[in-house]
DNA sequence: CGACTTTGACCCGCGC
DNA sequence: GCGCGGGTCAAAGTCG
């Protein structure tokens, strides 16, 4: 795999800096699941709202929420130490996680990332990419993986806040 | 030349 | 106390 680069992606790294975003949206409401403190789940529209995801050449197609359940196995180890030791919820416990159809990983979301590891996971043949933001001062990390049952679906999940805009200009 | 990817090793928490 | 599992670091290598 060291000739051949799956890099599907069109390398948008440039962020949208004119309205025509809004009609590049190919998105089609994908129902993506936010994880916060515990699992929970949000509208797409306010993490897109948030998050300002960008989406160019690649279609999205939306799937049902996942369950919790099953969600809970991929974030494990969360609730439990939240939880207990009477320490209640922490500010910097900010957890969304997205889940897409997508051939590609790495969606273009207008943060530029850096990967910082790769895991396999557990009875899973897809393995577990661990991506951090490369702007200093920004701890927001990102870890994207595929769905074990549906390869076609991309789980992606974001930890923390940004601390600036998106491309830093213009927001 | 600088920024980023890659991959294995290391670390930490938890269960047995 | 050790092993397992998940998460992170860091050196080398690659790309622009």
């Amino acid at each position: 795999m060291s000739d051949n680069k799956n890099h599907q992606i069109p390398e948008a790294e440039s962020p949208p800096e004119s309205d025509d975003l809004s009609n590049n949206w190919s998105l089609e409401l994908s129902d993506y699941l936010a994880i916060d403190d515990d699992t929970q789940w949000l509208d797409d529209e306010s993490f897109v709202s948030q998050h300002n995801l960008y989406h160019q050449n690649y279609v999205f197609h939306h799937q049902q929420p996942i369950q919790v359940g099953e969600a809970t196995s991929n974030f494990e180890g969360s609730s439990s130490t939240n939880i207990s030791s009477g320490q209640e919820k922490k500010e910097a416990r900010h957890r969304y996680a997205f889940k897409t159809k997508s051939e590609v990983e790495v969606l273009d979301d207008g943060y530029k990332w850096r990967k910082y590891g790769k895991k396999m996971v557990k009875n899973s043949p897809n393995p577990r990419n661990y991506y951090r933001c490369s702007v200093d001062g920004c701890s927001v990390k990102k870890r994207v993986e595929r769905d074990r049952d549906d390869p076609t679906y991309v789980i992606t999940t974001y930890e923390g806040i940004h601390i600036h805009h998106p491309s830093s200009s213009r927001y």
